[in-house]
DNA sequence: GTAAATATGTCAACATGGCTGACGTAATTC
DNA sequence: GAATTACGTCAGCCATGTTGACATATTTAC
């Protein structure tokens, strides 16, 4: 395992990735440059608002899926439930995101986005689309496509499943409808 | 520009990009999962030392580029010297990063990792490789050459050409030769 | 119908890793 | 000789992650 690097003329591609050593440290650190670029938009926008990408995260989870759970947001974040409340907590606190007790089950406090939550929410994620769709376009867009899968194949194994309901649910229902199923 | 995303029906593939409104969504969205888990392997190995991804970055790069200069790791970055002041001092003091005098310069202190430190970069490393030449296997090696042409494309225009230098000195040193030319 | 499990909230304390501002030293450049 | 540059450091603040403990309401299981 150790000596999978060293052993290895430069330029020669490995194994059934058909990927060579220095393609793979290439998108290892590309996985850093693009995703602190990513971000940098966002944050600049977030800060006008007095809030982190820990905010961002929830704004955008939750208006994705309206009505989901505290528990469905904690299991996408993989973060703890005090970590979460703080910025939940400022997010209702400053009207971005209301809470609704479930139906079906009186325990659970549905997550919704107020009109300025969504309002906030789209301007967060209009930056981010217009970067995804430039280097779709400079690209080629069956290279995003293929970004898309190599990216979704880099999630772990165990975590696939729940990424490509969501990602999936997310296709069906989409941001025009905002309602679940 | 601002008028790109509401006037399209769900599905329909948008402009030069080539993507739908959802595509490029669960682009954004698997950004976010796949650098979730990305650096999951590392931090598991990290906390075992007592390090932090800050230090994860500073093992990266330095052995990547050994002898670059303070401001070229902060460059990369893109954090405050002060904070970089501290990881950096963790590591040198604990025998993983050593300082040597610039020739030409002598206020530059140059930046190497020891026996030590490229051990645990290359520990660290190991996983992230593992796991981007799985994601390539399973998407095939000219969808991971794709998507490495789209991180490199989400990146900012104006670092590109800093990404761009970077990544094919990286490509001609490499990790083998270890050495600057 | 009571007991256990679940969904959520909250308090307190702590760690990491960003930040700003200020200041110091050595070396280089003008 | 003065200004700039490369780097280090001290002090304090903020955002956001963590653990552990505990409370409350509701649902589920026996």
């Amino acid at each position: 395992m150790a000596d999978v690097i060293p052993a290895q003329a430069p330029g020669h591609s490995n194994g059934a990735s058909g990927l060579t050593d220095q393609e793979t440290v290439a998108l290892i650190e590309l996985m850093f440059f693009a995703y602190r670029d990513f971000v940098s938009d966002p944050d600049e926008i977030l800060a006008q608002f007095g809030f982190g990408r820990a905010h961002h995260r929830v704004l955008h989870f939750v208006g994705r899926d309206p009505g989901m759970t505290v528990q469905q947001l904690l299991d996408i974040l993989r973060i703890t439930k005090q970590s979460l409340g703080r910025v939940l907590k400022e997010l209702i606190d400053k009207g971005y995101v209301y809470q609704k007790e479930g139906e079906s089950d009186r325990r659970q406090r549905l997550l919704h986005l107020t009109a300025a939550g969504d309002a906030l929410r789209q301007r967060l994620m209009g930056p981010q689309m217009e970067r995804i769709r430039r280097a779709a376009a400079l690209s080629g867009g069956g290279a995003a496509q293929a970004c898309r899968r190599t990216l979704y194949n880099m999630v772990s194994p165990a975590n696939r499943a729940a990424v490509r309901d969501w990602i999936e649910r997310a296709s069906v229902l989409g941001d025009e409808a905002g309602k679940r199923g």
